[in-house]
DNA sequence: TTTT
DNA sequence: TTTT
């Protein structure tokens, strides 16, 4: 019986253009690393700042839209929540990974890139160019046209009125 | 183009037993009151407290499991959004009002109402006893087993390993 | 005792130069609308949008910095709370207002990159031209210098590392 | 210049009583282990669950309130945010650690009816009976009174309306 | 290691 | 209207 609430949210730029693969039943997984840096002054009055980068994994549909649309610099909300794994490596070393598994995803900020070299596009947000070369394998069959960039929330029940 | 993220997360304790009523479609619609308290010292060093009284409403498969577990005093867990409407009264007045659209719900605290009389169950949460005459209208037909009190968070793919 | 959790996370657009006045004591007080648009498919394949304009209240040395740094347009996360209030009007008919109360704030998207070619400048983040007239009340007395723009929250305890 | 949110929100059962030690300083660092399980049903309609074991750590005040009040099987709500660290073993083998970094806490579930039969108890969360003994290590000197187990929640700026 |  |  499930007992509790996991919950993640992340704002941060994304480090990496995404690495998407493909399960062999076709699910695409999309991985970022996402930045978030913290600052506050120290006993001394110096100010500290830390960042912590987190492996950010996205299933299905939100792993297609992520591997689309997220690029190296993007600005984006994460809402997800942590899992951690263990493995053995072939070192025969265990080993302990930790991910957030993002289940809803929102670009921020209108032209995410700051590269600014899309202008004239009307909204801002623009598939990166070489996505259909991208992530580290292909995807095995068509992929269905992503959803508008818009707002990556999926809505369950087409019945509840907003 | 959807912009924002509007996110409502309440830990607190249920003021009513819920009102279930249902559209013609069938679809539950489940309205709760939920107070969440919070204490502060003023600056005389006296302790104020202050305690808000949200609307909360659950639609669909969420509103039926609403209706049937949550009860006065059941301490809860709930994540949604705020909801602002507007209406005109009878008066001719206008007038607003704040809902909080739950879409996660999670009982908390093991036998949330404090009542203790179900001993022999075998788990904390049980239904309320007059769920069928609940509410202020009858759903119009056979309402499917609610789905195990445990997790009432909607996994939409199926296909996503945890 | 205190019981409960009222937390609202919201990341929209904000619909007006704040309003900041400042009580007695010199404590700032700012107001902003934000806006939040979903979007979704109804049953019909349409797809409908839906905006909530929050009433978000800054206080104290945050209400400084939001007036300082938001204005029309800005996108930006905020964190806070839900506060119900009920007033007589002078028509003497009882109304209602909600606001969020907003105790962290964090600017979006101005150039997340970092590699800003207008470099020179501290940040991406500048004060409103007319933020020393803005509001609709002068501060009676000097403004400490508001922290950097950077990062609103507020570290408590400064012996935490991190 | 900091960018980024990093916020954890977690309701889970405590897996051990809090492990307190305290700084140099005599800053108080407790830790606990917290678990999260999630249901959901596989493809074949099997029910699957999946229990997260998030190391929690509470640092100054919050870390003393911790270490009073939390015990094996405690219900709590946790917020706070991630963080990753690297070490590197006695064995020379870096490793790496997740912990959250607890910045509110609340106990849940505590006789939520508030009908209690032991009439006389102040409220339902009683101190651990061996916190004085309690962690693995003492504190240097005197410990300020906890704050009342109430709302750990630390309001910074007591100007502040609620 | 928790909880249901 | 809850809860402590």
């Amino acid at each position: 019986m499930a007992r509790g609430i996991n919950k993640v949210i992340l704002v941060g730029n994304v480090g990496n253009d995404p690495e998407v693969k493909y399960t062999q039943g076709g699910m695409a997984i999309a991985k970022v690393s996402l930045a978030t840096t913290s600052v506050r002054k120290d006993r001394d009055g110096n100010t500290q700042e830390r960042t912590e980068w987190h492996r950010v994994t996205f299933f299905g549909k939100l792993g297609e839209i992520a591997g689309e649309y997220l690029k190296k610099g993007s600005q984006v909300y994460v809402e997800g929540s942590i899992r951690y794994d263990k493995y053995t490596g072939q070192d025969g070393i265990e080993r302990y990974t930790t991910d957030i598994i993002g289940d809803e995803m929102q670009m921020l900020g209108g032209r995410g890139d700051g590269r600014g070299d899309n202008a004239g596009s009307s909204g801002g947000f623009a598939p990166r160019r070489d996505a259909s070369q991208g992530g580290y394998q292909k995807k095995p069959e068509a992929t269905p046209a992503p959803a508008a960039a818009a707002d990556f929330k999926d809505f369950g029940d087409d019945d509840i009125p907003f």
